[in-house]
RNA sequence: GGGCUCGUAGCUCAGUUGGUUAGAGCGCGUCCCUGAUAAGGACGAGGUCACAAGUUCGAAUCUUGUCGGGCCCA
């Protein structure tokens, strides 16, 4: 009987409904709603929705089209996708075009390694058909990887910087720098195979360890009394500087020796072999290197810097010339002598350090490992590596060597031959950093001329918006110390640098010759630069006499990957409809302020005086939990194509939003797995609201809310909410929006509002005001949060609205939240003395729940509805306002029943609340189970309150 | 070795111009509810703010250095 009654009263109550499953299925159900977006052409519908609105870009950085994407990839493409679906339901077009990087060193390995031995009999031209399908066939799988992660573009239309029309396009690019006069042809020293021949890639290098004789060498000073001086000594023995090097076959180029000008060095009276002689050597390592030899003095010390300033020569040990004493920062007294061997044909640094001082760059070595003719006699036609033991026994010879020994170190080595390499210097074509040039716009504009470099100074120091704002600094440090671009590469797989070259070796390059081959790269693909004649490319564009068409040779060379990749805003940006130029944002990972940020800007400057984009923003790199780096191997690696198969892209792209990227991302499986909580705690939340709308008409059911009331209260936290996320998105700071969100499901709805509105929800009629009114309350809750949450949920928001009976404004036929715009504040006005009131309530809700669990430990009291809360106030104002907040005040804290004293509140508050335990006073109601006094006051229903006894009389009428 | 950068509870993050006992959510522990139920609630324990000096009446916050991590170079 009692069990019957049970069943019938709770038959009577409006418990919570909604098809919206806890479960997600997120593995399950994204591809399902994939396909439709797909089938709706939501990014259509989309672009079309905001045909009106300005526009907003975000061009896109292309990944390498090679493996499957990565974590790192993941962090990325969601950024952008949660940004760019910002910025559209913010008001903007956001047209998106994804991008792929086809050329490069890697692909054309792969390939490599897949044809082995018999690549050597292939032709060009097929060597390159198979890297084109190869990259295509990564391109199009990540595309598809990426459309899986929910990111919306235009992905039947991406960029392949392999395109012909792209290859076109940078070409058109090439061809405005040299018109612009900024592309040169100079001797650079590259790694170099002599086992193939050919120039290396530093992605080719090995670096082994390896056993080489290092030799101290005497090099006698010419200018003997200017350096004396600078050490303020007297004796006449011979002055030497006394240099070390590991590559003695570099010696016959060397041309300088260079000194860090802020370290120390001595000149050291030594004797040996039975002469007496002066060396010229860093204090620091004097005794290091002069060993065991009868030191006689040792000089005052004096600065490299002051080793310069004294202008003094030194005379080669074995070549008639004379050499001079540069400064450069590297040199160390790690080992060595301090003094170092200089020979810009030889090496990088020694190659800056010398064009820096107007050195020639000579290298007497051809390109079999042999010296040629300008080297000495007794050196020409030796192979490098036999040419050591033949210099150290001429210096031996000429009493020139100091000493020698073994020493172990690492060295760069051919990874395919696995060979040492050498550095040798070839001719490779340049862009000018620092000669002035100008636009034909600023022309017009009476503007002066400028060089890249101080134009992308500019522009960073001034123009770009820096995402964190260090990138600025970092970006001005690396534009300040760069050196010429050198954009050739002796490879196979790249787009052909479009120079020709008559009989006598002179170039023809014009932008004439570049934009004819453009045409023929748009229509053909850079193919043509194998199966055509350069007649036939050069097809419309007169030659000079001394460049007959058909005695012309074709450049081997292709372009630096990046100068492709640099410049991608000219295909993009400037030649697809519907772009502008520039565009609002580039974002990539860190690594990029040196490579894409950097190396789009300068040609964005050489072609239009102008940087690409106006806001450069940048993510950290994926670390282990313990913050070290992840590789391959690693167990700590994280596949991003497993995880979403594991875990859903929503839960992934949610934990993407709720890292700081500004820094390290600390990720593993684990924490991945551990990150879904937070996703469920979010979907619940969704859950209960809609489950508690179902039966909510809007248009008929909405109640004005009273500001004395926890649904206002609600409402102003929501408002606070939509205010705050919003200008969280807006900042970009993705995390900050995240818990927000995820802190106001499981504090203000799941802890505060949702459970103190159980009763009324539950209980009242369907149709009474105070429950209607909670509902209209959660209904703008639910549409609030759907939407601020579509971005980073781009499928549980969408899932999500279609339960959403009663839709915004003017949004309510929308098949996606993707189409609808941000919300907007309720623009409820709150007095400063009902907030006061609220931040009262809300502590007074702390105090009591404090006493109830006081009450549950002391005397077992489980359920805060047999509790009563006394208000004790004894300001009338005060209290009568309270008073207005009805059964607000028992439900904020879960209460059967709430009354009022006239008691004193103590002196630090207006307000005390006192929380009863009432199982002994009053009855508890069959329905509501809410403990009050006015339970059985309705004589047909003893065991209701009467509320329920109300309730229950109108539905058994009704029924 | 250089440039830039990061280091606050187990985790993810707040900490305004230096100013009480350094906060939140999650996780964890204990308990409650069983009308959000593979849900929900309450309470509680967790921190030498990487370390060390310094400036200051006072430092997570400013300065310098050290240690450890990351990106880019060399």
């Amino acid at each position: 009987m009692a069990d019957d009654k049970k069943k019938l009263y709770k038959q009577s109550l409006n418990l919570p409904n909604t098809p919206f499953s806890m479960e997600a299925k997120l593995v399950v159900n994204e591809p399902v709603r994939l396909k439709k977006w797909q089938e709706m052409d939501l990014y259509h519908k989309v672009l079309e929705k905001h045909a009106g609105d300005p526009l907003w870009i975000l061009h896109d950085g292309p990944p390498f089209a090679n493996g499957d994407i990565h974590i790192g990839h993941l962090i990325n493409k969601t950024l952008k996708d949660c940004i760019m679906r910002f910025r559209t339901m913010q008001g903007h077009r956001v047209p998106y075009v994804p991008g792929w990087d086809c050329h490069g060193l890697p692909i054309e390995h792969k390939i490599q390694q897949e044809l082995g031995p018999k690549m050597r009999e292939m032709d060009v031209v097929d060597i390159r058909r198979r890297c084109y399908d190869y990259a295509a066939k990564y391109a199009t799988i990540q595309n598809e990887q990426f459309q899986r992660l929910g990111v919306l573009g235009d992905w039947a239309n991406p960029y392949w910087t392999m395109k012909g029309t792209y290859e076109a396009n940078t070409l058109e690019v090439f061809a405005r720098f040299v018109e612009n006069g900024l592309v040169y042809k100079k001797l650079k020293p590259v790694p170099w195979s002599i086992a193939n021949q050919t120039a290396l890639a530093d992605a080719e290098l090995e670096y082994k360890d390896v056993e080489d004789t290092s030799i101290y060498v005497e090099f006698p000073v010419a200018d003997q009394d200017a350096l004396r001086q600078v050490f303020e000594i007297t004796e006449q023995h011979p002055l030497m500087l006394l240099v070390w090097t590991t590559t003695p076959w570099t010696l016959p180029a060397n041309l300088a020796v260079a000194v860090n000008p802020d370290v120390d060095y001595v000149a050291a009276t030594y004797r040996r072999d039975g002469e007496t002689r002066v060396g010229v050597i860093a204090e620091a390592l004097r005794e290091k290197v002069l060993a065991g030899m009868e030191v006689l003095a040792v000089s005052k010390p004096a600065k490299g810097a002051a080793l310069v300033e004294s202008k003094a020569q030194y005379r080669h040990p074995f070549l008639d010339k004379k050499g001079i004493i540069l400064p450069a920062n590297y040199v160390t007294t790690e080992d060595g002598t301090g003094l170092v061997h200089t020979a810009p044909g030889h090496g990088e640094d020694d190659y800056l350090t010398g064009i820096s001082h107007g050195l020639p760059v000579y290298c007497p070595v051809l390109h079999n490992g042999t010296f040629d003719k300008t080297a000495p006699e007794w050196l020409q036609g030796v192979v490098v590596w036999k040419a050591n033991p033949i210099i150290i026994e001429r210096l031996k010879t000429d009493k020139l060597l100091l000493k020698e020994e073994k020493i172990s170190h690492s060295y760069p080595h051919d990874w395919r031959s696995k060979t040492p390499i050498i550095f040798r210097a070839t001719e490779q074509w340049f862009i000018a950093v620092d000669k002035p040039f100008i636009t034909p716009d600023e022309k017009a504009a009476g503007k002066s001329e400028m060089s890249l470099r101080d134009r992308a100074l500019h522009a960073v120091g001034r123009d770009i918006r820096f995402i964190p704002d260090w990138g600025r600094a970092r970006m001005t440090g690396m534009l300040t110390s760069r050196p010429d671009w050198c954009i050739s590469r002796q490879r196979a797989w790249g787009l052909p640098i479009p120079v020709f070259y008559n009989e006598q070796g002179e170039a023809l390059l014009t932008p004439e010759t570049v934009m004819a081959v453009a045409r023929k790269f748009a229509e053909h693909g850079s193919e043509a630069w194998f199966t055509m004649s350069p007649a036939q490319l050069l097809e419309g564009v007169e030659t000079p006499a001394n460049f007959p068409k058909e005695k012309l040779r074709k450049e081997t060379d292709i372009f630096d990957v990046w100068f492709e990749s640099g410049s991608s805003w000219h295909d993009v940006l400037q030649k697809r409809e519907d772009h502008k130029f520039p565009c609002d944002l580039y974002l990539e990972g860190s690594d990029q302020h040196r490579g894409w940020f950097q190396l789009s800007l300068l040609p964005s400057l050489g072609f239009n005086g102008v940087p690409p984009f106006k806001q450069v923003l940048t993510h950290g790199f994926v670390v282990k939990p313990d913050g070290t780096k992840v590789s391959k191997s690693d167990k700590e690696y994280v596949t991003a194509v497993a995880e979403i198969n594991r875990h859903g892209a929503d839960l992934l792209r949610l934990w993407c939003c709720s890292v700081d990227y500004q820094g390290d991302i600390p990720c593993s499986p684990k924490v991945l797995q551990e990150f879904a909580d937070k996703y469920r705690k979010i979907r619940n939340t969704l859950r209960y609201l809609l489950s508690n709308l179902y039966d909510f008409d809007a248009a008929k059911d909405a109640q004005e809310i009273p500001s004395r009331s926890l649904d206002a209260w609600a409402l102003d936290q929501l408002d606070t909410l939509i205010r705050e996320v919003t200008e969280a998105y807006d900042r970009y700071e993705l995390h900050r929006a995240f818990r927000l969100l995820h802190d106001f499901c499981a504090v203000q709805i799941s802890s505060v509002y949702g459970n103190a509105m159980k009763d009324r929800l539950y209980c009242e009629k369907p149709d009474s005001p105070l429950r209607r009114r909670c509902q209209t309350v959660m209904n703008q809750m639910a549409g609030a949060l759907i939407k601020l949450l579509a971005p980073m949920l781009v499928f549980t928001a969408d899932e999500a609205w279609e339960h959403l009976r009663n839709r915004p404004a003017g949004e309510e036929s929308l098949e996606s939240v993707h189409l609808a715009s941000l919300p907007k504040p309720s623009g409820m006005q709150v007095s400063d003395e009902i907030r006061e009131e609220w931040r009262i309530l809300m502590e007074l809700r702390d105090s009591a729940l404090l006493q109830l669990d006081g009450l549950k430990k002391q005397v077992g009291l489980n359920k805060a509805l047999d509790a009563e809360v006394i208000y004790c106030i004894d300001d009338d104002q005060l209290r009568r306002r309270l008073m207005e907040y009805g059964v607000d005040l028992e439900d904020i804290v879960g209460a059967g029943f709430h009354s009022f004293a006239e008691e004193p509140a103590d002196q630090q508050q207006a307000v005390r609340v006192k929380v009863i335990d009432r199982r002994n006073d009053y009855q508890a109601c069959a329905r509501s189970w809410k403990r009050r006094p006015d339970v059985g006051s309705v004589a047909d229903y003893p065991d209701l309150c009467a509320r329920d006894a109300a309730v229950i009389a109108s539905a058994g009428a009704i029924g």
